[in-house]
DNA sequence: ATATTTTTTTAGATTTGTCTAAATTTTAAT
DNA sequence: ATTAAAATTTAGACAAATCTAAAAAAATAT
């Protein structure tokens, strides 16, 4: 089966959005598309045809077997030319998701095939997630927290482990939420707190507690 | 400006037939894109509108100043793709056209250059078609004739000079057609003619007369 | 020169993916 | 348990790109 980028579009978000949670909502999907709630609807009538989302009725959606293997194959195509963009043709790591977008629909899989052979079988895309291997296997990457990753490397925030009310005020005010590119630049082993530095923001202090519940992508 | 897929393939069509006759008509164009008449004069309008055409009903058409220029750069990007096809990824020269079909309509113009810079400025793609460069500019590629060629490369035929009945019927029996793939295998020096191997069939030899005038892309 | 054939265009329909506005269902609030 | 608010779906419209069938124009054949 072949799947025009649009339905691509759709798979790949909804994959990326049951990473959080589950079950997809129409509304976080529109979100995640940038489209409108009905069309989403309109799509996901036709992937539960296709039978590539189990989908009931304002109860929501997810991937299903078959959906899901198709999700993890446009991941691995996203990723082995990210990785190609940054290693091979010396983007900056930060420069090359759209791009990426638009490659991973080429559609051959002759193409893949060779592409991982020529970049030598890559582990992991510039921002640090697994590229899925040809059977769709996602190597495990352990989460690092910013208690623990090196001084001056820049990583993406990829999640935050306490998601309570006091916490998401405290992110709020030091500019950080998921996607944040920031790096560490001291760490202080008095008290184990680090400085970090968000981009377009000065320098600040975070405690260890905090550093201990924010998760980021090497890189 | 951006362009749809679809409105790239019909600007790339219409410069393809236009290095064989002048102006294009409807008939060769639905032809060349495998659609209907109905459907190219619809597109015609529309290109017509954005400035990219001369077009006058019933009379054909042709790419104006700025079309041309659009379609350079879409030969620049299949090209460029197709050479990294075959010298980086290993594929044989004659699958890459497809692929390269998909590759060219990605459209970061800092993607082809950077791929420019990582294969090293090529200056002829993997069927000896000039690269053109970032100003449009075309190198000129001298036509060889099977007479003149070195032996065991393969060639693609890409003309022949004399389309006389006789000629034709000639080629028909060796055959010999444009895109037909070949190699010399032997030069015999008494009468100048030539020993040729066409795939799938049995080595024939052909006189140096007919050889002069059949032309090849160098690889 | 007129009739026939071929080519091209128009008119109207279709498919895919999208949208707005209204209706329906679910969730949250009192 | 109602009611208000939020989320979701339906209905109907629209744009892009295509198609078929019919009409119009150009090329050709006698």
């Amino acid at each position: 089966m072949n799947y025009s980028v649009s339905e691509e579009n759709y798979i790949k978000s909804i994959y990326h959005l049951q990473q959080q949670t589950a079950t997809v909502t129409t509304n976080s999907l529109a979100n995640e598309l940038r489209t409108k709630p009905a069309s989403v609807t309109d799509m996901l009538k036709k992937l539960q045809t296709k039978q590539l989302v189990e989908y009931e009725k304002y109860r929501g959606f997810k991937l299903n077997a078959n959906g899901n293997k198709i999700a993890i194959n446009i991941v691995r195509r996203h990723r082995l030319w990210e990785f190609f963009l940054v290693n091979k043709l010396g983007f900056e790591w930060d420069k090359v998701h759209e791009i990426a977008e638009e490659l991973e629909h080429v559609s051959s899989a002759e193409l893949i095939k060779r592409l991982d052979i020529f970049l030598n079988f890559p582990q992991t895309d510039p921002h640090g997630d697994p590229i899925p291997d040809t059977n769709g296997k996602i190597a495990f990457i352990k989460q690092l927290s910013l208690a623990e990753i090196t001084v001056k490397k820049n990583v993406l925030v990829s999640s935050v482990s306490n998601q309570s009310p006091e916490m998401l005020e405290m992110l709020k005010h030091y500019h950080i939420g998921i996607g944040t590119s920031l790096k560490v630049t001291r760490h202080f082993t008095f008290d184990g707190s680090v400085e970090i530095k968000v981009s377009q923001h000065p320098s600040c202090i975070i405690s260890e507690q905090v550093a201990k519940n924010i998760f980021v992508h090497h890189d």
